[in-house]
DNA sequence: TCCAGGATGTTCT
DNA sequence: GAACATCCTGGAC
């Protein structure tokens, strides 16, 4: 499997989320790897989305939301690091939040990781995830389609049905329903 | 320096 | 389903 292109993450923010269901996260550590395919995502656009990051002044925080598609977005929300892709091209704000992975590799790392010993509690949520796969701010700015360390591959089952629904957790949200996940997948967050 | 807030998680009912 | 612990960030002062 090879990295998904930045001609993938460079179109509307919607579609990438809504493809990147099924793709693999994986993530290269001194302590080994984990892996995880994504079964829940949601979409985030600019200045016309209260609940995007980009709809508040461009800041040293948010500016890789206008970068171009295709490089890890990671902040911190809660006392939790979330783990965000760009989409789009460069110039025009978007992003896509990764809710939900289900397990592939490293599953004990990611048990050790979280504390916990239920796969469903390892990263069935935006929080949870990036403490299973070890992902904080050290891999902010890191571009998908070229790092070694972090990356999403393509080629994984498209044998699923997608759902969609209103995204969690926002304050204001818009009418459209920007939360894409795997119907079914015990994995999904909620 | 202080402090409110936030795209959450856990634990309780 | 609701309370609350959690803790970094940047803007306010």
């Amino acid at each position: 499997m090879k990295p998904l292109p930045r001609s993938f993450y460079e179109r509307d923010a919607a579609r990438v989320a809504k493809e990147l269901l099924g793709k693999v996260l994986v993530h290269r550590s001194p302590e080994g790897t984990t892996s995880g395919q994504i079964v829940e995502t949601e979409a985030y656009f600019g200045r016309d989305d209260p609940a995007s990051r980009a709809s508040r002044k461009r800041t040293k925080l948010n500016e890789l939301m206008w970068w171009h598609g295709g490089l890890a977005f990671i902040y911190m929300v809660h006392a939790k690091w979330m783990f965000n892709v760009t989409a789009e091209r460069e110039g025009v704000p978007g992003a896509v939040l990764v809710r939900a992975l289900e397990p592939l590799d490293g599953v004990e790392l990611m048990k050790r990781r979280r504390g916990v010993d239920d796969e469903r509690l390892l990263t069935s949520g935006p929080g949870r995830l990036t403490q299973a796969m070890g992902i904080t701010y050290d891999h902010h700015k890191l571009d998908l389609t070229r790092s070694r360390v972090l990356a999403i591959l393509g080629g994984a089952s498209t044998d699923f049905k997608i759902a969609r629904s209103h995204r969690i957790g926002v304050s204001a949200d818009l009418r459209r329903e920007l939360r894409f996940f795997i119907r079914g997948n015990p994995f999904v967050s909620k």
